[in-house]
DNA sequence: GTGTAATCGAGACGGTACGTCGAGTCTTGTG
DNA sequence: CACAAGACTCGACGTACCGTCTCGATTACAC
């Protein structure tokens, strides 16, 4: 599975791809996805709005959740800086971090979509995959990083288990959005890394 | 929307409901969600392992996500001991609390049938109250009070902020499961739990 | 197959029959098959509008067809005086006849009624010949006997072909309304009766 | 309303029509009719025996009645030839015509057919118009052209009303078969023609 | 230039499931 | 018994997308 857009051969003979199609496809894609969510979502729609045909469609994306994949990544790309955050402190890394995910997942529409796409990761194995190598490890990894350096500038102890702090921290965020239904603001985050940092730097090792 | 099971009524007139037609059907409806998920289960392939009609399922129940609500509830009912659960310290609560979520929540399809409940809660506002009404609220509550005993007793200071830290919990096990798609071991359990409560207890009061 | 209405019992056991209900399903049947004709109506719509259960005329009547056909006879009765008519004249006898006729054909939608009549007639022939026996050969018959009154007063043939002149005088009619759709007046009454009379008259025997 | 088979457009862009899919679904279509009739022919059982899908059907045509009026349609261009008959004499012409028209209805299931067809013209004024326009008034105009051809070569007066020539010849033969339910043979045939030619050569105008 | 190869639009096609509707049957409680 | 209420099975309906498939038209590189 997953779409195989630019594969970036050096030149090949035929006609060349008309990048106008799949940039238009990931618009229109776009649009309705923010409009009417996953399910509602035919890829009818998406081609008559993008001025393409169904096929051309089917050319380049297997299925219309790895459109929808490679949709959101273009929206998220948007709202993310890809720049390394380094603040100097555990504390405001993850702080940035955390905020940069939240600005890109509160625009419109965009929970629906994330839940959705939850959803079918968990129908599709392969689509699993590759969402989560796309939208979950590297949340994961830039917040490791802030970890790693905290750890080794001194700030957190050198036996702290990452992988349980990031999944209290963005389990928090996560299920506040996801199950609660309700809003997260910058005050939560700042509480939820305080909570995470503390617990974390007092504890012992868990082994029993 | 919802379904309307019978709300015991003491007798009306006209031919009685068929008790066993509604068993067969949450019972069908069970296996084939175990098997195939939501997506894939038909409403004819309920109807006919039921022996009922699809007219007779449309009569109870108006959609089969609806459906998958009164079914998961049935299969929960069957995992989780209604006792309130009361081992004398917070922490024997809340494991016991997370542990017994566990065990329905690991049951054979049950993770891809939850994520798919989660996006249909996002896709249909009156679906997600529904949704939240049924299992995220009672979860919430049980742990609540949990959190309420052990102030009482002085376990935990009385100004711990109680929504962050269920936040924290069950966020973390969610995102273990949900999100990594990773399993979730009661010694997992134990080390949320315990990070969690030194977080909260450590802490000072989050207003600025 | 066919109506059991009236089996008219000396008197039985139970609770009697409540005749209203029978009267109220003809007048709500009438009244529905005049508004939607007979594929639209449905024995929903037939027992709402009387007040009734469906099982109630599902146990006088055996189909909706059949309903049909007691309706109409029953709105029949209202246009046609059974009185016999003799004018004196075959050609008075046969235009009354028909003007009859065509005063109870002409109620509204009764037109539409009595093609779905001849439809159902050729696709049950059990209804077919129930059909004939109740709206096909009482016509037939009352003007076989003004024929027969004719030539007894020597006013035609002996020899004259009755048969033959009775498909030509209601086939005329009935092609105009039936297959035409276009209305007969009294005028084009006339003509059929003066044409197949001048027909019959003068022609010599068929056998060649 | 109305079927829209192709009007043969020179060349289209897209998947060019599958002529052989149309072919089958009359053909089907037409096995069905004659086997079970109008309301037993389903749209699943011909889509079955034409190896179309349902989809397809409805693609063409908008209902059960249009497509067995194309099929129909079909079965009588078979039986009709199309060549003008002018046999010479009025009399010739009018048995030709009829008894073409006899061959064509006498097919097997066709006169159940007939009569379904003529019920749902009642029923949908739409359907009645393409009804009487492919059924009803060609036979006319053919016959109408005889009667034309006998008054310019001085056979009937040339005040004959052909209009009532037409509804007393096409209406005893429909008569007989439709409301009488009885063959009609060439000897019925005969005698039709003979008494209206006869009734109508020596009737007076009709205007009082 | 003239293939050759690829893309794109249009749109027909077989399929599957949907949600609805009506027919006809059955099972209660009430009169 | 008759009747109302109403639950039930069955089967067809017409619709909506899906994913696939032919086409004709277009556009480039390669010989």
């Amino acid at each position: 599975m997953g779409a195989r857009p630019p594969p970036d051969v050096p030149r090949r003979r035929g006609r060349p791809r008309r990048d106008q199609a799949t940039a238009a496809i990931l618009h229109a894609a776009g649009e309705l996805l923010a409009e009417e969510g996953l399910l509602a979502m035919t890829l009818d729609a998406v081609a008559a709005r993008a001025g393409t045909s169904r096929a051309t469609i089917y050319r380049w994306w297997d299925s219309k959740e790895t459109l929808a994949l490679d949709t959101i990544e273009a929206q998220f790309a948007a709202h993310i800086e890809r720049a390394i955050i380094d603040t100097g402190s555990l504390a405001g890394d993850l702080l940035e971090d955390i905020e940069a995910r939240l600005r890109a997942v509160q625009a419109p529409g965009m929970m629906r979509l994330w839940a959705a796409m939850l959803g079918h990761a968990h129908a599709d194995p392969a689509f699993g995959d590759a969402y989560r190598a796309r939208f979950f490890t590297p949340v994961r990894e830039s917040a490791h990083a802030a970890f790693a350096r905290a750890i080794a500038r001194g700030e957190i102890p050198a036996e702290t288990d990452i992988e349980l702090a990031l999944d209290l921290l963005f389990g928090a965020v996560a299920n506040r959005m996801l199950h609660a239904n309700a809003p997260v603001d910058a005050q939560f985050a700042r509480d939820v890394v305080r909570s995470v940092m503390q617990g974390l730097i007092a504890r012992e090792p868990s082994g029993e």
